[in-house]
DNA sequence: TTTATTGTTCGTATATTTGCGAACAATAAA
DNA sequence: TTTATTGTTCGCAAATATACGAACAATAAA
C-alpha cells in the first residue's frame, strides 16, 4: 500500500489529453481537423513540415488519446475529429481552469 | 528555406503549456496551488507520492512554462500560481477548443 | 503483370523525460 | 560548533518520445 495519495481519474485524464496536445505538430493537426468536417492523410501531411512516417505516428497518438478517428477509404485514409471526446476534453480543461470555488460550490 | 509551413506562435505556445500539463503530478500541483493563495514546498511534497527531488523537478518545469512562481522565504520556499500566465493559458486553451468559425469571424 | 498511389509499420538513432538517492547550501537552533 | 530543517542540484538509470528512410500492404490503373 502506498502511503500517499495517487492521482484522481480527472487528473489522469487531463494529463493524458494534455500530453497528446504537447507537440506543435499535433496541435496543427487538430487545428486543421477542427476547421473542416474531414480530410485525408495526404492533406494533413501537406500541412506539416515532417515526413509521412512521423505524421502517421502523431496521428496514432491522437487516435490513442481518443481525440481523432481514422477510417480507410481505399486507397486513402480519412481522418476527422472525434467530436464527442473533443467536447469532453474541452470540458475537462474548462473545469481545470475554473476558479476552485466553482468546482465544489454552487457556481453555474 | 523550408518548403512547408512551420508552426504558428499560438500553436507553439499551446503545445508548450500542454506539455507542461502532460503529467499527473504537475496537474496535481496546479490543482493544489489553484486552491489556495500560496504554500510551501513541503506542503506540495506532502500531497504527492513522489520524492522531493522529483517534486522539485516538476516545479521547475512548471516555473519554466511560466505557470507558477517560487520565492525563497528562508528556510522555506513559497510557491504560488502565476495568475497572469494562468489566465493567458486558460484563454489559449479556450480559443483552441472554440468553434473554428468563432476564431475568424464575428463570434463574441 | 507491371506500375503508381496512398499510408502504415519496422528498424534504428538520438534526445528528452521521469525518478531517485546522495550530496550540497543556507539558515536557525542547541 | 554541532545539529536540524528545508529544498535544490548532481549523477545516474530506465523509459518514452521524436524523427526518418526503407520496406511493406492494398488497391487501382496501364
Amino acid at each position: 500500500m502506498n502511503e500517499k495519495k495517487k492521482y484522481t481519474d480527472q487528473q489522469l485524464r487531463l494529463a493524458q489529453v494534455a500530453k497528446a496536445l504537447g507537440h506543435p505538430a499535433r496541435i496543427a493537426i487538430l487545428d486543421f481537423l477542427a476547421s473542416l468536417d474531414h480530410c485525408y492523410f495526404g492533406d494533413i501531411h501537406d500541412e506539416l513540415p515532417i515526413s509521412k512516417a512521423t505524421v502517421s505516428q502523431h496521428l496514432k497518438e491522437l487516435k490513442d488519446a481518443g481525440l481523432i478517428q481514422g477510417e480507410i477509404e481505399t486507397p486513402k485514409v480519412k481522418y476527422c475529429l472525434n467530436r464527442e471526446n473533443w467536447q469532453q476534453a474541452r470540458s475537462v480543461f474548462a473545469t481545470f481552469f475554473r476558479e476552485p470555488s466553482c468546482k465544489t460550490g454552487r457556481c453555474k
